[in-house]
DNA sequence: TATTGCATGCGACGATTGTCGCAGGGATGG
DNA sequence: CCATCCCTGCGACAATCGTCGCATGCAATA
């Protein structure tokens, strides 16, 4: 069975991305990353908490400065995150979460069209995520 | 211009979004519908937050319990929080999202084509969502 | 009216978050 | 070798969150 994803802060999750992004990189190169970033000394204290709660390890010194790789699959992160929201906001269920974003124009008939070749042309949805007692 | 959304917990998310589905509700009855109600006494101190924040007010009182409604609107609260969510995670943009929906098989190739149906025949994507300085 | 019961208004508390500064130590460059 | 610089390892702190208990007080009821 996959092991516990971590419980995350935004803020940690962001900086977790970026991680992601880099596939491997020092604090002082997340930090420069991170679009409104507060001081070095914040970022490096969500590294120390990250590392803490087993969601990124270290990989090797270079030059006196830790390299930092991800610890956790970001896959199954983005999904439990995805999920919470689902939850939280849509007791569950996915299409108007869509929906939402369709209105939002963050998503065109195109997009979907687009999106809709790559699926398999699998059966309708499965009406409601099962949720975990989680809240 | 809109006023300033207030920034919600997860929790104080999840019984404002109980009480939009119900219209007007008592803290009794928001409690009774909570899926994994902690104490009486919690879910009372979270719509004493929540009306702190302005995201709740009181309507009348019934048998010595007040009545709330929601004070914000949902529409823009929801749209606010998955903006959040694609930041965070998708860098601002929604079709990453709505592939990974597809792969948690949350989605369908028809819940696709539907959705697609509902939609203005519009142009493209915005490439991206502009963030406003928040984290 | 006296009792029983539920709701309110607080206060409290430990954990988490976002934020930063500082002392100390190793790496770098003159 | 010595001065600089930068990184680390802590510690600290205010604010927020999730959690609850309790005293007080109104309400329906026996």
């Amino acid at each position: 069975m996959g092991r516990e994803l971590p419980e995350l802060s935004r803020f940690e999750l962001q900086c977790l991305r970026l991680l992601w992004a880099r596939g491997e990189a020092t604090v002082r190169q997340v930090h420069a990353d991170l679009p409104d970033a507060p001081s070095y000394s914040t970022v490096r204290k969500i590294f120390e908490r990250l590392e803490g709660k087993g969601a990124i390890a270290r990989v090797r010194q270079d030059g006196g400065a830790w390299i930092y790789r991800s610890a956790v699959p970001s896959r199954a992160m983005i999904r439990k995150e995805i999920g919470r929201l689902l939850d939280v906001l849509f007791d569950g269920s996915a299409l108007p979460l869509v929906s939402h974003l369709a209105d939002m124009k963050a998503l065109s008939a195109r997009d979907l069209r687009r999106l809709e070749e790559l699926l398999p042309d699998s059966d309708a949805t499965p009406a409601r995520r099962r949720r975990q007692g989680e809240r």
